[in-house]
DNA sequence: TCTGGGGTCCTAGGACCC
DNA sequence: TCTGGGGTCCTAGGACCC
């Protein structure tokens, strides 16, 4: 009898992290709802999704849904202490691990069987780590592709594990609505539901070309292949952000310019101080606005040079800021954000330390098959070149710390 | 106390260059 | 001088995700 062996892809998804560490911390909190956030829920336990409290929904809304939760304050860096110690134990459990988040990542586990087990025992005794040394409950998906994977865990949640055989793709996702597909929202959705597409299955029925003329090439080429589970994207290492941001809400009162200059400053300082810590500098600073009647407005500039200094920044912030101030006047402003992007160093995705040993060239290998495949095999040499002329400092430096944003 | 705070990727038009 | 093709970069906005 044939029996297909089992897919090397898994998707680690910590359970409603923000509020998992707040009830690990505290006792108290054990077994009763717990929604972290407080005009906004940054994160609620299933105690409380089981009421109806999701991310994102206001303050108020989650309260007189849920009169008997605890609402506490984010300890933001609790949360990145274990997020820290939940990459620790995927770094061990595999060569190629790509965070998505604070709380997830994915992991290619093929071919470590003789090693370390089939996916599945390696899946159960990652669960049992997490649990273990961390303290949280990880739920894991495993498939032969990425989106499978993420979408395995989504349905497992909480605290499971499922695995989906290749022999059994078609029959996990065509039943699916099409909201379940990773990456498409509320917008998308109506869009193909207008088309008569309520399932998975039935977009798979579509052609790509007709899919294209509501959706955009893009989107369409994406959406088809995911729906026949055609995904070849790789588990890739070592990715690094594309750009820094903060921003912050200012509530509905109406604010001087005094005041929204002192925002500018503040935002301006955080970011620049991640950057510099980093060790990355950017060229596009872009300002984001959202006003009373929640329109929003976004305005970049791109500067000559690279930079990761406040004062240049700010300097394009302000200046970003005086074109709008018509805009603030008629619509009232309620909040203001800045992103510095265009980083240097970005396409240099694949990074190793040195020195390099004969326990590093896999590795290498496996970074340069990397760099070709995004970038072309050109990259290879136009990079060695620049790297010649930069003395082979720059670009070959440890990557970031993976999970670049604060999620819930 | 009525709407966090961080990200990614794609599209489309215009400027500019060869 | 006009027309065309092909490419890159910049800007603004939309959709989506956690």
């Amino acid at each position: 009898m044939f029996v297909p062996s089992e897919p090397g892809i898994l998707h680690a998804d910590a359970d409603a992290f923000f509020a998992a560490v707040e009830q690990r911390d505290d006792p108290k909190l054990r077994g009763r709802p717990t929604i972290v956030g407080g005009g906004v829920v940054m994160a609620a336990s299933y105690e409380a999704k089981s009421r109806g409290v999701h991310g994102g929904m206001g303050g108020r809304r989650a309260r007189s849904l849920c009169p008997d939760a605890v609402f506490v304050q984010p300890r933001f860096s609790a949360y990145v202490e274990a997020s820290r110690a939940l990459f620790a134990i995927f770094d061990d459990t595999a060569p190629a691990v790509e965070g998505l988040s604070m709380e997830e990542a994915f992991l290619d586990v093929t071919g470590l069987e003789r090693i370390s087990g089939t996916p599945r025992t390696i899946a159960r005794r990652l669960r049992e780590r997490c649990r273990a040394e961390v303290g949280l409950a990880v739920t894991v998906g495993v498939a032969r592709t990425k989106v499978l994977a993420k979408m395995a865990s989504r349905a497992a949640k909480p605290d499971g594990l499922l695995v989906v055989m290749p022999d059994r793709e078609r029959e996990f996702l065509h039943p699916l609505p099409v909201e379940a597909l990773w990456g498409v929202g509320p917008s998308t959705a109506e869009r193909l539901r207008e088309h008569g597409i309520a399932t998975v299955g039935d977009l798979a029925s579509r052609r790509e070309r007709e899919l294209a003329f509501f959706l955009g090439p893009a989107a369409a080429r994406h959406l088809h292949a995911i729906a026949h589970n055609r995904d070849r994207r790789r588990v890739r290492r070592g990715r690094r952000r594309g750009s820094f941001g903060s921003q912050s809400a200012l509530g509905n009162r109406p604010r001087t310019r005094r005041e929204l200059d002192a925002r500018l400053v503040a935002l301006t300082d955080r970011v620049t101080r991640r950057m510099r810590s980093s060790g990355r500098a950017g060229r596009t600073v872009t300002l984001r606005l959202r006003f009373g009647d929640y329109t929003r407005a976004t305005r970049s500039r791109t500067l000559p040079h690279p930079t990761d200094s406040s004062g240049s920044v700010l300097a394009a912030a302000r200046a970003l800021l005086a074109d709008c101030a018509a805009l603030i006047e008629r619509r009232g402003i309620t909040l203001i954000g800045i992103a510095v992007s265009n980083l240097t160093g970005r396409g240099c995705g694949a990074q190793l330390e040195l020195p390099l040993d004969g326990s590093r060239r896999r590795e290498l290998d496996a970074a340069l098959d990397e760099i070709r495949e995004r970038f072309g095999a050109d990259a290879i040499r136009r990079s060695a070149s620049l790297a010649r002329e930069a003395s082979f400092s720059p670009w070959i430096r440890p990557g970031e710390e993976p999970g670049s944003s604060l999620s819930s």
